[in-house]
DNA sequence: CGAACCCTTGATACGCTTCAACAAGAGTGG
DNA sequence: CCACTCTTGTTGAAGCGTATCAAGGGTTCG
């Protein structure tokens, strides 16, 4: 009731701002990007390219559904997606929401399983597919490649075990901190200040955290109200990046 | 306070009574439960238990800690043992419980970082340790290798993204009742009436569903009051499959 | 303009934790 | 053998954290 003047600027209406279908795809960098840091060859980055179909998906499209048999990875170039449960009630529940360049479906595809979540674009977005049949020929002729892909599902893993670790040990504002630190990424390092805009839907980040939208609404008040954060709208300036900190671990 | 002249048998004290280190150690046999169904071939499973390291660890040892850089990989063949994250100040927090054969930690070498977590011997136990280098160069000889490693780990991705799941949508009861219909296994299809024994300390199993052991206690009783259950010490008799699924899927 | 969203705020309810007390073995040492 | 301690599970009372329900304001779109 104060500050509504300002802040409420709902740069996003339904249909997204970013609309990330229409930039290059550059295939080859997201390969890089998935598989780590010594860059790849070339024959290998062309052949990985060639097994791979893009395709283009626009918000509110479903990439894939827990329904579906996985025979293909899944690989978000660019734009962003929600991992979640459609159940048939319910419109959609988002469990985790991923920025590409990253894996959208590593893991299904190995067990020649059904998809264990639905994926749902958030914004205009890029999407990669392999087949698992082709990936696994592939790399009849590049055994070297199999460490990197051991190495990128590892990632995975250990991101997952941090989103439990999460769930498990921390509350409501310990879990915003930590996401809030991480959305810094890297620049949460240097200045005690620091200006985030956020890119997403603040329920899709609720549902992310585990929380109702109105909890994070009382959230962002009280952080704002201890002076740790400035919030205007969908920009939110850290003002003291310790008690931050403090806050994000246990 | 009406049944515990029955109940209240603790069959565990703090020294467990299954003795795992005796067994014989069956290491080919656990390699071919970690890596799935067509059976491996006889080099291989050769030259894999050449590779990996046994060690025995006896109830409350540290397996590893997530304070040491991550060289090997870690199977659980047999015991059970604890994963988590030990603090300074608190003794050790369970995350989750694994019995074996299992991987213990199947990811961390892959990034050449830390573990993720600690693991605890929670019995006398055995523990398979393969170099991430070993498995690596004999990865070059046998490519097929690879995607069952994939497979394992794709297994262990679709086993921590339910855990979320559950974490995310379910409450105390709902957890519990998936944590009891997956401890009755294969065999909850059959009859409507089963009996469990538990193998765990109650308070670990709270642990595992992120709950106070209090919590559990009451959980018990109130189901036992619906009749879904019958509780006495550490054996649990399932009177109501069918009631019981219900509660447990969302 | 109304309709459909989104976020916010308040009042209330519920689930689970915390704290405290107690009963029942198991191990120990006299 | 008994007394003592340690650990575990159970139960109750009180309190915190978060969800739910309801209402209102702002913005975009048709």
């Amino acid at each position: 009731m104060e500050s509504n003047v300002i802040s409420p600027v709902p740069v996003r209406a339904p249909g997204r701002p970013l609309d990330a279908s229409r930039q290059p795809p550059a295939v080859a960098s997201t390969w890089q990007a998935m598989l780590g840091s010594p860059p790849l060859a070339a024959a290998v980055a062309s052949e990985l390219q060639t097994v791979s179909k893009l395709h283009k998906f626009s918000a509110a499209a479903t990439v894939f559904s827990h329904e579906d048999i996985a025979r293909e990875l899944f690989i978000l170039v660019r734009g962003e997606a929600a991992l979640g449960r459609a159940l048939p009630a319910h419109p959609f529940q988002t469990e985790r929401s991923v920025r590409g360049p990253a894996w959208l479906d590593a893991s299904s595809a190995w067990l020649g399983q059904k998809h264990l979540q639905d994926a749902v674009a958030q914004s205009d977005c890029q999407v990669l597919s392999i087949p698992r049949s082709a990936l696994q020929t592939l790399l009849v002729r590049h055994p070297d490649l199999a460490p990197r892909i051991f190495s990128s599902q590892a990632g995975q893993v250990q991101t997952l075990v941090e989103v439990i670790h999460d769930l498990m040990h921390k509350d409501a504002e310990g879990r915003f901190a930590a996401w809030l630190l991480h959305r810094c990424g890297s620049e949460a390092e240097g200045a005690a200040e620091l200006q985030v805009t956020l890119q997403e839907r603040k329920r899709d980040i609720a549902a992310q955290l585990a929380i109702t939208p109105e909890t994070l609404s009382r959230l962002l008040r009280q952080l704002k109200r201890k002076g740790l954060i400035d919030v205007m709208g969908y920009t939110v300036k850290v003002l003291d990046m310790p008690a931050l900190r403090a806050l994000a671990l246990d």
